[in-house]
DNA sequence: AGTACATGATTAACATGTTAAGTTTCGACG
DNA sequence: CGTCGAAACTTAACATGTTAATCATGTACT
């Protein structure tokens, strides 16, 4: 943003090497980083306009999906960790968009479901959302973009499997 | 972390729908985060034991690719937002890894350049560093990674080209 | 029962993401 | 030369990411 300069700037920092950072363009962590990015600025606007952040959205979806859940398989399913989910239904309930009670059988474990302002937030903000993710599919290519979440799965099953508690190296 | 309990526990709550959030896996957002996550969880170890984030070393990698550098070129590169760059450069500055000056002609610029403890630091952590890349591009198949670097570039070309202040819609 | 350890969840502390507002310096123009 | 708007940062304020510590409850074992 903002080239008040023309290209052919001759001031030397930045043309006084090869190319300013091939390597960044060939980082993966980088390359996901950016194209997640490009995706999210798509939905972010939408979202703000609705007073949602990104977390609490993912969270909305995941609650009206289910008829309740508890606070450690939210975490794994919208893939927040504990401190930040904390944070966000000490929020959201505030705002009385979820409910949360206590399991009965174990009183440590927290039992979370939307609320029907939830919900009605949710219909609310759904088919601006659905409607963004439709014009990316169509713009990317539906098949395309399915071959991309296959790619992205199998990377993640290469790398890090997600180490259950036993086969752990070392620790 | 830590499932006790075996996988055919029969609670009840998540298993009284269907599946719980089959949505979520399809959700482009969150693959790209997933994997994104998968990722980093191999390098965070490496930086964190010398006392570096993420954040901190992608601004120390470009800066050692360079000889110097604007800060909003920097930002630019390093793919993050001034506010978060203005913070990370005052701490990288007192820790002696990074030197900033200003541009004679125009002072309102900063022009940013890592010192040789900078380096120092850099050598120390890049094999490491290129180890675990190297592994994942191994377990995954470079051939296979450079297709997934094909299309999230062009993800990212088909999804929000990054406007450029003139061709905006709006606003 | 009593103790020791594991688990679920929250809190703490620090770093970054994100948007808005503020500061200083440029550049153009009257 | 003054001022007015834009540009380059920086600060501010709030939300989340990240790791460690804390708290309460459960479980197993003696």
């Amino acid at each position: 943003m903002g080239e008040t300069r023309s290209k052919g700037e001759k001031r030397s920092a930045k043309e006084s090497r090869k190319v300013p950072m091939r390597d960044f363009s060939q980082s993966l962590p980088m390359a996901l980083l950016r194209a997640r990015e490009a995706v999210m600025r798509q939905f972010r606007p939408i979202l703000r306009q609705h007073g949602l952040t990104e977390q609490q959205w993912r969270i909305l979806r995941a609650l009206a999906a289910v008829d309740a859940i508890e606070v450690t398989e939210l975490a794994r399913v919208a893939f927040l960790l504990g401190p930040s989910l904390s944070r966000i239904l000490r929020d959201l309930e505030t705002r009385g968009l979820i409910q949360r009670e206590v399991n009965a059988r174990d009183l440590r474990r927290g039992v979370l479901s939307i609320s029907a302002k939830g919900l009605r937030l949710i219909a609310l903000v759904a088919p601006s959302s659905e409607a963004v993710y439709a014009s990316i599919s169509e713009r990317y290519g539906a098949r395309k973009l399915a071959a991309l979440h296959k790619m992205l799965d199998e990377l993640e099953q290469s790398v890090g499997p997600d180490l259950e508690p036993d086969d752990r190296p070392d620790e």
